[in-house]
DNA sequence: TTGAAAGCGTTACCAC
DNA sequence: GTGGTAACGCTTTCAA
């Protein structure tokens, strides 16, 4: 039988509400009589006040629950996950709140169960396609939500679409006219290969539509038609399927000047391939990425930089302390265009 | 106000009974019914059964807590934590039950605070040196604990003497005398630069010590005295501490021909080091890491592969079932000496 | 400074 | 198939 407050108390002779200020209001009583309780607790085994208990009272959880896109063993792996993840456990840690990660598994129902039965005090929802259900379960339990995908009250993100853009221009300027785009959770049967997108706005992937969207807008500008464009479909987010995807680009003729991709994983893969076949980037084929993770540098990658930092810490505050002002309740932050080795003119010689 | 059990249970008329096998029990009343009241919820914004109180009656939390080396928000950066951490979720994601990252703050009292408040119902430590206080709070707890770094009554882990004693005599069998070991956690004031061991025993981080007692009793047995081997301090267990360690070994006369770490993180900041001086790995001077992380072997280093995702699988299934038997209550998982370029001969005529 | 009493929202047991 | 009743372990007025 595990000793409880009640325990402690009729050891010592006092009573429950007398032990329960020993531990969360000293100011409460005397010194020695704290001093006692505390010594008869130790004795006893009494680890303090049950924590459960303790927030069913309260009404604080004490923590932060954390929805992602995949099974949350995939989390670990992505670099601007991580990134993001840290900036929202410092805040946690600031706050004397643990992160909880919510296992969403893949049937729907499951991951439903998983989200109303989170004891936490609001979500940060990462980046869920296709989990509108888990989303939406999320919102119904009244509790905050920070959405960095999707427009909800409570919002941190970027300018998906302008930041794309300024890429696009930067690969119309360089004069690329053969294209070729590689996103993730863009086919239905989440396939890698090529696949037709005619109208960019029915993605289901809130950031692959955007992402894309941008670029087929400065592609316009430029005077490409989209329908030129060739777009590819990556299985999932990571550096080896986005290799498999950029050979659907490289291996055809002719083969596109530029290959562009939504993540900088993806874009690395792409690299990859390149390398596998003696292409040399930047010079026969250009590679656009989207994060700049740290791997992004390393490679002299081109790609847009993302406060995935910065997200991730204000994500935290806008749950953890939620503004009045519903202005402050969505925050946009900056991006910027890193132009590295990985681009350069369209090499018009090539084949 | 939000609505409860009771509300719902007031609107259709039912008992709160009723409700809760609603949700809980479905075989326990009619489908017309459950509907009704599901309906009733439903209209009422009523999402289910609050966690926090399912937790206090049922006894289960549903979460397991997860206690780091250091700031949450540094676990992420480690290639080998990450692994660990994967093999626990996919444990955890099957058992329907999340993963709390517990807020370990700097100083003593917040996070013992931290541990006894977390709603969890078992503990993953896994990596905490000179927390022991907060390891204390974890077992005061009740609940189980899983170990991976200390012997505690649940057990993953691995022969950490035994593994560094095979690279160790893969080393002595190659020739080397001049060697240095890099180890973050040896020095008391956590600094980076040469520092006297005198004892291995003594050292407090339960990693380095028996990593560090492994060499030394392979160096013993070919007859090179402990005294005789250079020990440098990292302040820390990443890439930048490793070069900047390694600057103490490779910057004097007569070069170490080996230069050893109690990590792959560390060892890939050695051979940064070596390239930083024009030295060539393997053939200057030898390398050796431990754990075995994706870029060690794109680095072509050798060390000793240890199964992370398998211990993260294990502690994950100690905790959620522990077993009755003693025996099974500690696991000891295999490792393996991968040799790569990073080790060759002792270049006996180099300076 | 201390204690009695009233919940917090749920579930389990046992009658009906 | 359904509904009381009694916990689960704690915190928080409020009065003494």
């Amino acid at each position: 039988m595990k000793p409880t407050l009640q325990t402690v108390a009729d050891r010592v002779g006092v009573s429950r509400s007398t032990v329960s200020n020993a531990y969360s209001r000293p100011d409460q009583l005397s010194p020695e009589l704290r001093e006692r309780i505390l010594d008869a607790a130790r004795e006893l085994g009494y680890s303090g006040p049950n924590p459960t208990a303790r927030s069913l009272r309260s009404g604080r959880a004490g923590a932060i629950g954390v929805l992602f896109t995949t099974a949350l063993s995939i989390a670990f792996t992505d670099p601007y996950a991580v990134q993001f993840l840290r900036g929202l456990a410092e805040v946690a840690e600031d706050n004397r709140t643990g992160l909880l990660l919510v296992p969403l598994r893949d049937d729907d129902e499951g991951a439903l169960e998983a989200v109303r039965n989170a004891a936490v005090d609001g979500f940060v929802v990462y980046c869920v396609p296709g989990w509108y259900k888990a989303m939406e379960a999320a919102w119904a339990r009244g509790i905050p939500v920070v959405n960095s995908d999707h427009f909800g009250s409570l919002f941190v993100g970027i300018d998906e679409i302008a930041s794309t853009r300024a890429a696009g221009e930067h690969l119309m300027r360089l004069g690329h006219r053969r294209v070729a785009i590689v996103a993730d959770y863009i086919s239905p049967d989440r396939r890698t290969g090529e696949v037709s997108v005619p109208s960019v706005e029915d993605l289901g992937s809130y950031v692959s539509r955007e992402r894309l969207t941008g670029y087929r807008d400065a592609f316009a500008a430029a005077g490409l038609e989209w329908s030129e464009v060739i777009t590819i479909s990556a299985a999932g987010n990571s550096r080896e399927h986005g290799a498999a995807a950029a050979a659907y680009a490289l291996d055809r003729a002719p083969r596109p000047t530029a290959v562009v991709a939504t993540t900088d994983l993806l874009a690395l893969g792409v690299l990859d391939a390149l390398a596998a076949r003696d292409l040399r980037p930047g010079r026969d084929v250009s590679v656009i990425g989207f994060d700049d993770i740290p791997d992004a540098a390393q490679a002299h990658m081109t790609t847009v930089r993302q406060p995935a930092l910065d997200r991730g810490r204000i994500a935290g505050r806008l749950l953890l302390d939620p503004p009045d002002d519903p202005a402050d309740r969505r925050v946009v932050l900056p991006t910027e265009l890193v132009v590295r080795a990985s681009t350069g003119p369209a090499s018009t010689g090539s084949v």
